[in-house]
DNA sequence: GCCAACGTTGGC
DNA sequence: GCCAACGTTGGC
């Protein structure tokens, strides 16, 4: 089981519309970063994922789970891009924002902390317990 | 809204 | 194959 981070924009695609899709799930699409693509293609059915906001909430707001391994990307034509699908799981009673992150020293190496721009990240077990117990959970 | 950091593109 | 120019991302 591994664990990683998905990052939207609420703007674009936001928790609520996550959760909307219940447990049919979400295509993770239009992602065009090669790290991020690899990232997705090494994702296996059950393995758990933060749902981030980024640029507006920037807070890890929920829980969600891949349910769909990498598969071509249906937003594009493009055989490059591949994409796995994620449906929401729970929220977090508390949402972690990346001010909190930040301030805590168990996850100052926390790929969220380190590049922010990657926007489908690995999470190391012990960070996702500390951000979990962070959360509330 | 700004701008630093990063990834990608394309001319050489 | 280098690297300058460009576009995008995302925290602030």
């Amino acid at each position: 089981m591994a664990y990683w981070l998905f990052k939207s924009e609420p703007d674009a695609w936001s928790w609520d519309q996550q959760v909307k899709k219940g447990d049919a799930g979400e295509e993770w699409g239009g992602v065009r970063n090669y790290q991020a693509r690899n990232f997705m293609r090494e994702m296996k059915i059950g393995d758990q994922g933060f749902f981030y906001h980024s640029r507006q909430g920037l807070e890890i707001v929920g829980i969600v789970e891949v349910c769909a391994e990498a598969h071509p990307d249906s937003t594009t034509d493009d055989a490059r891009w591949e994409c796995v699908d994620i449906k929401a799981v729970k929220p977090m009673p508390k949402p972690v924002s990346m001010k909190n992150v930040k301030a805590n020293p168990k996850l100052e190496d926390m790929v969220l902390v380190k590049n922010s721009r990657l926007s489908v990240q690995p999470v190391k077990p012990e960070e996702w317990e500390e951000v979990c117990r962070m959360g509330g959970l």
